[in-house]
RNA sequence: GGGUGAUUAGCUCAGUGGUAGAGCGUCUCGUUUACACCGAGAAGGUCGUAGGUUCAAUCCCUACAUCACCCACCA
């Protein structure tokens, strides 16, 4: 006891975990009591885990080993996800270094490199996870693309498939030229730009436009009905000179046309454009159908022209050029800002493009008791609902509570907005449509249904795993499982994908089992730089969480992620910061040195002086607060009181007075026992966010595990 | 265009209807046998602006300003 060092040895960390793990008390299946589960977001196996990461683990781990210590058979269950179309850009990124491109591989070449690249990232996530001392299940360990896992999302897919909840939609989609893929609206972003707005003669009309390379698609000229400008011709066929000859549009009304703008008159090019699109959807009687004259890879498809193969950029200034020569372009206005829909990953135009993918029906009613999904489904809802409709109610009558609450809002607003949710992507790296074709007909398979059939080339959109992953984590390891922690107590992930993830988690759940997949949303915000930047690559400034542990020890970088961070709020993270809570972790290991080798021959018995009563009167004070705000979910102010307590209270205040306590044989005996449990005490308190320390100081003087020890509530 | 949040000490942020707190930083002092990854102490804020409600507002209400973010099919 003597040889306690002077400071806290962060390097032992990899033992203290390894204690831990080996005892099994990571393991639900070890424990008793009440279930309190966590389905660990799956991250994302194609890079190390970022600080982001190790936010949210961190305050799942507290969460989990406060409830671990309350006495629940606690599951924290983690996982990995194969992350379609992030892991295929990423990798796209380490063939271009190679001067390679999967455009030179065969499908099966790609998907079976990705997969050892997958496997290899996974395997160093994991370790990541274990270095921030997630206490998590690790034989419950599961990855997105486990068979059982692909299993469960294909019957879900079926099963929607057949009530017509999932459809093949031949419609405008977002297409990125780069990755050779459509996009949900969610994976597109806006951009303020300033092109220049081409005002073109049309016959008898003047209209603006900046994409005068779709002219060829042109199927129509709209106005709105209100323009008494332009009401003689509504409904006329117009005349004019095109630059591949004569050319007669029709001229429909339509309400989505301003006035105001340009001329007040708008060409309809449904194939190329989603406004234009929606305006062809109301007007189909009228007008012709869409014209297509753009190629996926963003060339100009017009065989036998002089434009055709023109890259987008190229054609409009060719088209612009003719344009002026054949005197059809009356002004241009250079300065024109308007806001240009992007790829959300390399930031490149999106090109709308028609093409059939498959669609989640949002709002289409269904009759939920007919489906035979399960005897919760079938007692709860005979009603007509839509899968919005659930999702809604459920945040709304509280049966799944959004932390903070001010996201509740956020929610609310984009499930009323919401639109049909693009499902499958033209990505390589996923899970295979399981649909396959033959002529006219088909068939939902896994495998190839025989002769002639050809699969359909797509793969799902992440999320639609994703998704599915609080009950398929649960549903692949027994069917006790799915009963014993279904729902789940907390689902902890950052406020980004809130859209992406949380809300569809909600409806597949609500869908697939008529429970919320989870009682409460805990939403962290974003970890920035210390001036508040977002952390990037291109910036230089990203954080690098084991290089943080490297120096400062895991506990040290978990208070720094913890102390100060309230949900939904942005966290700056600074070195200085992370440098405090290590001085703090020492802190608390020299403390404990003292009392330790000062307390060797105390006695439980011991009556306490009044001084020292009324020291552990406020310690059960602080119990009870620090409890308060743990069952509020509250770890910035519980884990910055407990700082304060520790080191100002306790080491400042108690232990200095304690030495000429100890020194006089009246008081010497009462001040060892007060010292001992407010020591042991605050192990306890602190134990959720300083695991690593807190358990070294334990094992100097315990044989059993600080991890199961009961969390404080009556002190004698 | 719609929406949300923020505006409190040099910095990062808490907070409460009754004239303000923490951490870091700064300054002064201290080589005390747990710790210098330390201790004792100090300085520092008209709580964004203008109104309103109230006996009383930093906290409630209304505008405004600035910043940040989210959503959105301006051709």
């Amino acid at each position: 006891m003597k040889d306690i060092p002077t400071h806290y040895d962060q390097s032992k960390e990899s033992e203290i975990y390894k204690l831990w793990e080996e005892s099994g008390y990571f393991n639900p299946d070890n424990l008793t009591g009440e279930p309190f589960t966590i389905i660990m977001p799956p991250l994302n196996a194609n890079a190390p885990p970022h600080v982001g990461h190790a936010l949210g683990l961190t305050l799942e781990d507290i969460m989990i080993r406060y409830q671990r210590m309350l006495g629940k058979k606690t599951l924290w269950l983690p996982g990995t996800d194969h992350a379609g179309l992030e892991t295929q850009v990423v990798f796209e990124k380490k063939l271009e270094k190679e001067g390679r491109s999967r455009f030179q591989m065969t499908r099966e070449e790609f998907y079976k490199e990705v997969w050892d690249f997958v496997q290899l990232n996974k395997h160093i996530t994991e370790e990541g996870i274990r270095r921030l001392g997630a206490s998590c299940d690790w034989s419950r360990n599961t990855f997105t693309l486990d068979p059982k896992i692909v299993e469960i999302v294909y019957d879900t897919f079926r099963q929607m498939h057949s009530v017509g909840l999932i459809y093949r939609g031949n419609r405008i989609c977002n297409w990125c030229v780069k990755h050779q893929t459509n996009l949900a609206d969610l994976e597109t972003k806006y951009i303020e730009r300033t092109d220049p707005l081409y005002y073109i003669k049309y016959g008898p009309f003047v209209l603006a436009t900046v994409r005068p390379e779709t002219k060829f698609g042109d199927t129509a000229l709209a106005v709105n009905p209100k323009d008494l400008r332009y009401k003689k011709y509504i409904g006329q066929e117009i005349e004019a000179m095109g630059l591949l000859g004569p050319i007669k549009l029709k001229v429909i009304a339509d309400e989505a046309v301003d006035q105001e703008f340009g001329t007040g008159v708008v060409k309809v090019t449904p194939a190329h454009d989603p406004a234009d699109y929606e305006i062809w959807m109301r007007h189909k009687d009228e007008i012709p159908g869409p014209k297509q004259v753009i190629d996926s890879r963003g060339k100009m498809d017009l065989p036998g022209t002089k434009y055709h193969g023109l890259k987008v950029a190229e054609a409009r200034k060719i088209v612009t050029e003719d344009l002026q020569k054949a005197g059809l372009i009356e002004k241009i206005d250079e300065n024109y800002k308007h806001n240009v829909q992007v790829c959300y990953k390399c930031g490149n135009i999106i090109e709308p493009l028609i093409m059939p993918q498959w669609y989640m029906a949002m709002t289409k009613k269904f009759r939920v008791g007919s489906l035979g999904l399960g005897d919760n489904l079938k007692s709860k809802n005979s009603n007509l609902q839509s899968l919005r409709d659930m999702g809604v109610e459920a945040v709304k009558n509280g049966g799944t509570k959004i932390m903070p609450e001010r996201l509740e809002k956020v929610f609310m607003h984009w499930m009323e907005n919401i639109r049909d949710w693009p499902i499958s992507r033209k990505t390589w790296w996923g899970i295979p449509i399981p649909v396959w074709y033959k002529g006219d007909e088909i068939k939902i398979s896994e495998t190839s249904p025989g002769d002639g059939w050809t699969q359909d080339p797509d793969t799902f959109d992440t999320w639609f795993s994703s998704g599915q992953w609080p009950y398929a984590t649960l549903m692949v390891h027994g069917e006790k499982d799915f009963e014993t922690f279904y729902p789940t107590q907390v689902m902890e992930t950052g406020w980004d994908i809130l859209f992406f993830w949380v809300a569809r988690m909600i409806m597949f759940g609500l869908y697939k089992t008529g429970e919320v997949p989870f009682e409460t949303v805990y939403l962290h915000g974003l970890v920035r730089d210390k001036d508040k930047q977002k952390m990037s690559k291109s910036k230089g400034n990203v954080v690098d969480p084991l290089g943080v542990i490297d120096q400062f020890g895991v506990d040290a970088l978990r208070m720094a992620l913890t102390v100060g961070n309230l949900p939904g709020n942005d966290l700056p993270l600074s070195e200085d910061k992370v440098r405090g809570y290590r001085n703090f972790a020492n802190k608390i290991w020299n403390a404990s040195r003292f009392v330790l080798q000062n307390t060797e021959d105390f006695d439980t018995k011991t009556k306490l002086t009044p001084d020292d009563q009324k020291i552990l009167g406020e310690l059960a004070e602080l119990v009870k607060d620090i409890t308060k705000l743990m069952d509020k979910y509250d770890f910035a102010h519980a884990s910055e009181n407990l700082y304060h307590y520790f080191w100002h209270t306790f080491a400042d205040k108690i232990i200095e007075e304690s030495k000429t306590k100890l020194a006089s044989p009246g008081t010497k005996k009462s001040t060892q026992l007060m010292l001992i449990t407010v020591l042991e005490t605050s192990l306890k308190l602190l134990h959720p966010f300083m695991p690593f320390v807190t358990e070294s100081v334990w094992q100097q003087t315990h044989k059993d595990l600080l991890i199961i020890q009961k969390w404080p509530k009556d002190l004698h």
